[in-house]
DNA sequence: TCTGGGGTCCTAGGACCC
DNA sequence: TCTGGGGTCCTAGGACCC
């Protein structure tokens, strides 16, 4: 078991670099990226970092500091990312097997050798993505996830590869607070520190028969976690998804139904398209409908479920379920700033058990409608077909002053190489 | 004026049942 | 008059993450 090591991979910046890979001229240079809407800071370089800009600031608070400092700031460019996160992790893939995708920019992986051998498999991981895909990654491998997630973080600090055995993490957990750890956030700290826990070795150092009582499973697993004596092993990675969502705040309060119908009919179509595209359908609908978490409606805006007989993914249908629960929801001379759609209890669409009481023929021409949509979308004219929707998309949509060109997915915005 | 979007897992407490 | 206790299932909301 000693040979068997956890690796967590973590793009470094990565919407940042993303952002760079098509402006080599920003390389050095202090750059921000900024969330839907231009509303916070979602992604900083290292360069902003150092200006401490925190992270998820919004973006009006620190509009000067970042103007004073020359910062160039995008707006989130979602589309480009995952784009480049897709060729991250093929290349991942290829080159170490299977690997658990934890995020846009993180997988964990398994690898197996003696200290000099796995250190040297992420070094050559390391530059085999720098050099086919250019961005920047660290690399961290210990004896679980969660000293993996450490390992990774002392890494981005030094070379950008670290591998942690247990001689070393015995030697420094008793400089690491609970708080620098992966799963423990402001609660847990406030809660650990009652009980006179602050560092890792503290931690270690309780019974752990006393910490699963008192903090019940989350508490015994973050022993077993950081012991490192917990098998590593991946969760399957193609395990199942259970929720999908789509939501957005509004650039403008309303208190307009037709515009939140207008905005709750295209998360619907978002994720009927999601749906079918992964091959799933969805036996609950949920809409919500919010207020400004800032301000004199606080308590307003709620949320609604309904769920169905058969599982579907058609948009007609979930579009017909969520524009009631809209109704439902809906109250005069309340000022919404964001609504949204989850779909839930997910289901493989291939082996899906029809009900008796839904006629077949009805069932496979629907599914063929669904796909003529769906690939008039994808097509040359994106989102040609925009069921339910009444056009007043500007009425909700937010900014996005500066997005970067669609390199990567659109023609038209291909980057240009041109010889001297 | 302006405060993201998309997920997972866990828990407490109510409903219900015997 | 006296008003159990234990189990399961479900849901809303908390906490955390990137």
């Amino acid at each position: 078991m000693e040979n068997t090591w956890v690796g967590l991979l973590d793009c470094n910046n990565f919407f940042v670099s993303c952002e760079r890979l098509f402006r080599p001229d920003l390389v050095g240079k202090p750059v921000a990226v900024l969330s839907s809407n231009d509303g916070c800071v979602v992604a900083r370089s290292q360069e902003v970092k150092d200006m401490n800009v925190p992270m998820g600031v919004p973006y009006f608070q620190i509009k000067d500091i970042l103007k004073k400092g020359s910062v160039t700031t995008f707006s989130s460019h979602i589309s480009l990312y995952r784009d480049i996160s897709r060729r991250v992790f093929e290349v991942m893939k290829r080159e170490m097997g299977q690997v658990e995708q934890y995020s846009i920019d993180e997988a964990f992986f398994i690898c197996k050798g003696s200290f000099a051998e796995v250190e040297n498999m992420i070094e050559q991981l390391k530059n085999v993505i720098e050099m086919e895909v250019g961005i920047p990654v660290s690399i961290g491998l210990a004896h679980s996830k969660t000293q993996a997630k450490y390992a990774a973080s002392m890494a981005k600090k030094s070379a950008g590869v670290k591998v942690l055995n247990m001689e070393e993490w015995s030697t420094i957990i008793t400089d690491i607070p609970l708080a620098k750890i992966w799963g423990v956030g402001g609660q847990m700290e406030l809660k650990y520190k009652a009980n006179g826990l602050v560092t890792v070795a503290d931690y270690l150092a309780s019974d752990k028969q006393r910490l699963g009582a008192i903090f019940g499973v989350v508490g015994q697993r973050l022993y077993a976690e950081l012991s490192g004596y917990a098998s590593p092993s991946l969760g399957s990675s193609s395990s199942a998804q259970k929720s999908l969502m789509s939501s957005r705040s509004f650039k403008n309060p309303t208190e307009n139904i037709d515009v939140l119908a207008d905005a709750i009919a295209y998360h619907v179509r978002h994720v009927a398209a999601d749906l079918r595209r992964l091959k799933l359908k969805a036996s609950l609908i949920r809409v919500s409908i919010n207020t400004s978490r800032h301000g004199d409606f606080i308590l307003r805006g709620g949320t609604l479920d309904v769920a169905f007989n058969d599982s579907t993914n058609d948009t007609f249908k979930l579009m017909a379920a969520a524009q009631k629960l809209l109704k439902q929801l809906y109250e005069n001379d309340v000022p919404y700033k964001k609504v949204g759609v989850v779909v839930s209890d997910l289901v493989d669409s291939n082996g899906q058990q029809g009900s008796l009481f839904v006629e077949e023929e009805v069932t496979r021409k629907q599914d063929r409608l669904m796909e003529i949509i769906d690939n008039l979308n994808t097509g040359k004219n994106k989102n040609l077909v925009k069921l339910g929707t009444r056009l007043r998309a500007k009425e909700w949509q937010g900014r996005q002053d500066s997005c970067s060109p669609s390199y990567t997915t659109r023609w038209s915005d291909v980057a240009r190489v041109s010889a001297k």
